[in-house]
DNA sequence: GTTTAGCACTCAATATGCGTGAGTGCTAAC
DNA sequence: GTTAGCACTCACGCATATTGAGTGCTAAAC
């Protein structure tokens, strides 16, 4: 069987009406459009048709049709053209982000809130990945007899600290001294690039400090990581809303999975590789979310894609607004923070 | 009329059924317990005075009655005798307390889960104040032309740092003698005493820097005091394992604001300063959990309480277990971070 | 005077049955 | 190929019993 012109646009009719009303569509409902010219019958048998395609499911025999998993790949794939905003919606997101923000964890909550407060889904944001960030350098400043500070300072202008023991008679003075030496020589190295092998550069006085610099390394690598719980949800009660998960066994299951915030981490570092994704419902590895969709976007600080953020919402989402919020969203984020760090930069 | 002995015992018969059931409870439910010598019909016009007392209420003519907000009052001021956890529980606590946790945000993530993991309420966790903590150093890092790092490092041995811009002409050397006049003047001072006028103290090289100084303040001092967002929540979804919030409409509104945690944050701040706190239904502030219970406790470093956490669940809570449990947990968390803090001072 | 057995009554919750309407598939005519 | 028409299906809503847990009251028993 084909697929042809017809069958395409009485599916994209079927996918309008169901994502606006979350009932089965009839056949009659989508006779009555004035843009389609066929009768409720003809339109029968074309349902008929893509039911069998395995575009359509029906939930009983005197129900209208629902679209399958299949249909909203199709739709996404080949019938969606990106939506435009209405001018109010942009302006909502960059007021948004307007006023001042100091902190990375500000902007990325702030971020969730929009999220989930303009597409009414429940929002996730992956903290920025700043292990993927080049040093520039690193301080070591001595705080207590056996105790220092270690500060990294990043090419993108953020600072991260943590205490490190200091090995037993190193002078405060040797220690600003190896400061400044692995400066010079991890300087404009990514975080994660860095291995204990390349310490076996640095000979000299650091050289019997390999355990030291290990347990630096360590340390540090460890407070630039966000890890599973940097992941920032918002509106994880939007999901009440949506009639599919009126039931509330349903409802609980996938609030317990999402506040888990695991499964929500996975993803996003997964789609931290591609700039927009979409999974639709069994399209989703995990078991729990096996009947939601999960889009998202990915945000930069300069060019480097940093981190991704996205919404989970019942199959039925408006894709193409989603992903045009997501869009904006990406946009007005990167800049925040690309200026943020820009500007400790200079 | 008298709230004799006997209306006690049928009175406390009444919640610990409720509290197991959470359906009202009738006459015949109570005389059947081995330890109640009364009939039914004489539990009945107990019951019927408890109600007219106001202990007691009907849901409808032929229901059983469940107890009143006063009830449980009486319930948690007079009958109720501090629960004893069991060698399980308590080995259950310290287990997840006794694996390296190296940041205070782990330890407070930890909390909050163990509690809501225990209880099966849903439980928040106050991040420690830590503006209330005294001062030992401070220093003054430049880590670019015109921008440097202010290292704060408390009595408690934590450290927090904040970026600040340096007035132009401010050579690195006099930064670092600032940070020396600083730590100087206001070791051992509380980060919320130090005001700009303490700052007239300081005369000298430092007289003409007070925009500096202000600026300086103001940051570390939004560094440290973690603000709404520092509510920790876990088992937000174990509401809805609770018949009373079977109703979707009451579910929503209870998980939407607790979602908010501004209300939490509020209460989590008030609660710091009692050691154990207990609101029951309407006694509470809040519009929206006026029919739910909120039980707290503080924690301690060292002898100072510094924080607070606790549980939201309905008011048919296991009082008693639930104050057991929270005295449990608060011991091994002041015990956490009081040695987090006394190694790292040392 | 207090307690209890007995009884009539109430009322939410559950089950039962029926009408309604949205929807289908099929067939025959256009 | 398209459409009108018709018989059929089935969830949903509604009204009507049925049930049973629980009450309050009264009168007898202790």
């Amino acid at each position: 069987m084909e697929l042809d012109a017809r069958k395409m646009q009485i599916l994209q009719a079927i996918i309008d009406d169901y994502i606006l009303t979350a009932t089965p569509v009839g056949s009659r409902t989508i006779a009555k459009r004035s843009d389609i010219g066929f009768s409720s019958a003809t339109i029968r048998n074309e349902m008929a048709d893509l039911e069998d395609m395995g575009y359509l499911d029906q939930p009983h025999t005197s129900a209208g049709r629902i679209p399958s998993d299949k249909a909203y790949r199709l739709y996404v794939n080949t019938i969606m053209q990106r939506a435009k905003l209405s001018d109010a919606e942009i302006r909502y997101i960059q007021d948004h982000y307007s006023h001042r923000l100091d902190e990375v964890d500000e902007v990325v909550k702030q971020t969730a809130w929009v999220l989930s407060s303009i597409t009414k889904y429940t929002s996730m944001v992956l903290a920025p990945q700043l292990h993927a960030i080049k040093l520039k350098h690193i301080h070591l400043v001595p705080i207590a007899e056996d105790k220092a500070l270690a500060i990294v300072v990043t090419d993108a202008g953020m600072t991260r600290d943590s205490i490190i023991r200091i090995p037993q008679g190193m002078s405060p003075d040797a220690l600003t001294r190896l400061g400044r030496t692995l400066s010079a020589r991890f300087s404009n190295c990514r975080l994660d690039e860095i291995t204990l092998q390349q310490f076996n550069g640095i000979t000299g006085e650091v050289a019997e400090q390999k355990a030291f610099l290990d347990a630096m390394l360590r340390s540090v690598r460890k407070s630039m990581s966000p890890g599973v719980r940097s992941v920032e949800l918002s509106g994880a009660t939007n999901i009440l809303n949506y009639p599919e998960y009126s039931d509330m066994e349903r409802a609980r299951a996938l609030l317990t999975a999402i506040e888990e915030k695991d499964m929500l981490y996975r993803m996003l570092t997964e789609a931290t590789n591609v700039e927009f994704s979409v999974h639709i419902g069994a399209e989703n590895e995990d078991e729990s979310i096996k009947d939601c969709s999960v889009v998202t976007a990915t945000y930069k600080i300069g060019s480097n894609p940093i981190g991704s953020f996205g919404v989970i919402g019942p199959t039925r989402m408006d894709y193409a607004r989603v992903l045009a919020m997501l869009g904006q969203i990406g946009k007005s984020l990167s800049e925040v923070l690309t200026n943020m760090f820009e500007e400790e930069r200079k």
